[in-house]
RNA sequence: GGGGCCGUAGUUAAGUCGGUUAUAACGCUGGCCUGUCAAGCCAGAGGGCGCGGGUUCGAGUCCCGUCGGCCCCGCCA
């Protein structure tokens, strides 16, 4: 028989009562967590979003006591009773009120509940597919909870932190224009404009910008922002940012009032960071950790061996040299004891990011055990064996190709190792600015240049020149954090010249009537008077799944979707009726229809 | 577009070389039980193995297809 609140009205969260409150009546309201039933006395732990509360209903309380016994899990109830104290040796140090419970004096049932698909517990080891069918359930975790409290506390320091320094909040259109570059745009298709779409901001880059125009000088905004791309752990269709632009700055600036914004968030969690960060050129990166978001949570780093290796003996070497490419390697310490099974495994992951092979090397008591030995003089491995600081029991690798190819190759083999020799300690927080980005990047299959960062980062002062003669060694004015190797947040320091901003856009092989008709609007308020200006964008789930140890950033968002972009708990995306469809001008192809769901 | 792993009671898992009636734990239901807190003890219900074909005397086990989930490459300025 469920019953209503009626005036009642709770007196405190079910975690709040203390040993100081022994005696106070007090009126909680919560969720059953567990009963323990002993016929006589009932235990009911009541919980909210605060924690526990063990309550106690003695056979003596007569119809309460009765209706005690009919409570299960998840049911909705209120109480008043009164605080005591726990008898001597039944205290539950495991309980943040395990000092006191509630005796129960008055009992509402307010709702009951279905038997549950799962448990509420912290730990859990049930299937996400399951979690996520009834993800409200999933919240009622306290594990899910916390994380979500501090994801919170995160926004509110954000915000606190931003606007204390002079930044405004302001909003941006959802609905906004398509543009190329870039990721694939989520398109909404327009029903007073037929055959016309609007597309979801992949970020609100060009409005943020124009609000520097606009003379609001400082502006921040954390926003959902739209990419439609392939999901991965770290990666969701749509994701939040904090979002800043600030105006009459350098790169400097930016990254001086944004390192306390970091201090800030990481302060919510407990954690005291020192800034100044440390810095990284973007060349320094790669050459070193072999990418662009270096984990410097360890060694391991990548050596050069080009110089001493180009004229060697072995052909994979030399030819990889005089195409232009460089030889590489890593020294694995006590690598030497890898199994079979363990280089092959690494040269899969090799061969996966475009490696033709892997080349290794086992520095054992009986020398080089090396399918590559043979091929190698004595000099030569004597350099390779000086060179790499190498010893007996150690491990080499080898890369050799086109830079680009053999640092990824290399650098993901270092992450790779480092993981399964546990060179990457658990506890602590790395951060590294990336700076002195390439602009421009060449993409083969495009026949075209594109832009590193994106199409309105600024070039170097010192590399402006260079745009037409070497262009691909222009660096531009931009600088990703990276945290424990994740990228948690990029920025730049923007084009402000309507002149250098269309002669980027004719280096990206946008035709000028495209500019005008894609970007026109940012080109024509450029000429308007334009402070220079730049910002950034932290990636907000990012840095929350890296603070609460997450293993994805589904554990950060409330509502997440699946690795096929689909949300199991309200089942979309879905097919609309007809009628929708026909407002909105659209007709589905026939091969679409027939797999259209329901 | 591609590679890998995984789908068996509500949940998590086991299931041998294809062979009777598909196991266990937790949960659930009922009973007993006055200091438990993963309460305890006793009894019970509950699935036909994601779905669809095929091979076979016989399929959870083998084959093909398909759907879904996870990790990764490509993609993600």
């Amino acid at each position: 028989m469920l019953e209503r609140l009626g005036d009642w009205k709770r007196s405190s969260y079910c975690a709040e009562p203390a040993a100081v409150d022994i005696g106070k009546t007090v009126t909680l309201m919560g969720w059953v967590q567990r009963r323990r039933d002993h016929g006589g006395l009932i235990f009911i732990d009541l919980r909210d979003r605060t924690g526990l509360m063990q309550l106690v209903f003695n056979p003596e309380a007569g119809v309460v006591h009765a209706k005690a016994h009919d409570l299960r899990s998840e049911f909705v109830i209120a109480v008043k009773g009164a605080v005591g104290k726990r008898p001597v040796g039944t205290e539950n140090p495991n309980l943040k009120t395990g000092e006191v419970e509630v005796v129960v004096k008055e009992l509402k049932v307010l709702n009951d509940s279905a038997p549950l698909p799962f448990m509420i517990e912290d730990e859990t080891d049930v299937a996400e597919t399951t979690r996520f069918k009834y993800r409200y359930l999933d919240l009622r975790r306290a594990s899910l909870q916390r994380k979500l409290l501090l994801r919170h506390r995160v926004a509110m320091a954000t915000r606190n932190y931003l606007s204390e320094n002079g930044f405004i909040e302001l909003e941006t259109p959802v609905l906004t224009k398509s543009t190329p570059e870039g990721a694939r745009d989520f398109l909404v298709p327009s029903r007073l404009a037929p055959g016309n779409f609007f597309a979801l901001p992949q970020s609100p880059q060009l409005f943020k910008q124009i609000l520097m125009i606009s003379g609001f000088d400082r502006y921040f905004q954390i926003v959902k922002c739209f990419r439609d791309e392939d999901l991965r752990a770290d990666r969701q269709p749509e994701f939040t940012q904090i979002d800043a632009e600030m105006s009459f700055v350098d790169r400097e600036d930016v990254i001086g009032v944004m390192e306390g914004l970091i201090v800030r968030i990481f302060k919510e969690a407990g954690v005291d960071l020192k800034p100044p960060f440390p810095r990284m050129t973007y060349s320094e990166a790669v050459g070193r950790f072999g990418v662009d978001n270096p984990d410097v949570r360890f060694g391991l780093e990548l050596k050069d061996l080009t110089g001493a290796l180009k004229g060697s003996g072995f052909k994979v070497f030399a030819d990889a040299a005089s195409r232009g490419g460089v030889i590489k390697a890593l020294c694995v310490k006590g690598g030497a004891s890898f199994s079979r099974k363990d280089l092959d495994d690494l040269t899969e992951i090799a061969v996966s990011f475009g490696a033709r092979g892997l080349a290794w090397v086992k520095l054992t008591e009986e020398g080089w055990q090396s399918p590559i030995a043979k091929f190698l003089s004595d000099a030569e491995k004597e350099t390779i064996v000086k060179a790499l600081g190498a010893e007996k029991g150690d491990l080499l690798l080898f890369g050799a190709d086109k830079a680009a190819v053999a640092n990824t190759v290399l650098g993901r083999l270092r992450l790779n190792i480092g993981g399964r020799l546990g060179l990457i300690p658990k506890e602590g927080y790395s951060f590294v600015w990336v700076t002195e980005f390439p602009m421009l990047d060449y993409d083969e299959t495009e026949k075209r240049f594109v832009a590193v960062h994106h199409p309105f980062t600024a070039p170097m002062e010192a590399d402006l020149e260079k745009l037409d003669t070497d262009t691909l060694k222009v660096r531009a004015q931009a600088y990703d954090l990276v945290l424990n190797g994740s990228e948690i947040g990029g920025g730049s320091i923007r084009i402000h010249r309507s002149d250098i901003q269309a002669k980027v856009f004719e280096k990206l092989g946008i035709a000028k009537e495209d500019a005008e008709l894609r970007f026109g609007f940012l080109l024509d308020a450029l000429k308007f008077g334009t402070p220079p200006h730049g910002g950034i964008a932290f990636g907000l789930d990012r840095i929350m799944s890296i603070i609460t140890g997450s293993e994805s950033i589904r554990d950060v968002i409330a509502f997440p979707k699946t690795q096929k972009g689909a949300d199991l708990m309200s089942d979309a995306p879905s097919g609309v009726d007809a009628k929708q469809l026909e407002e909105l001008f659209i007709r589905l192809a026939k091969k679409v229809e027939k797999t259209e769901k329901a």
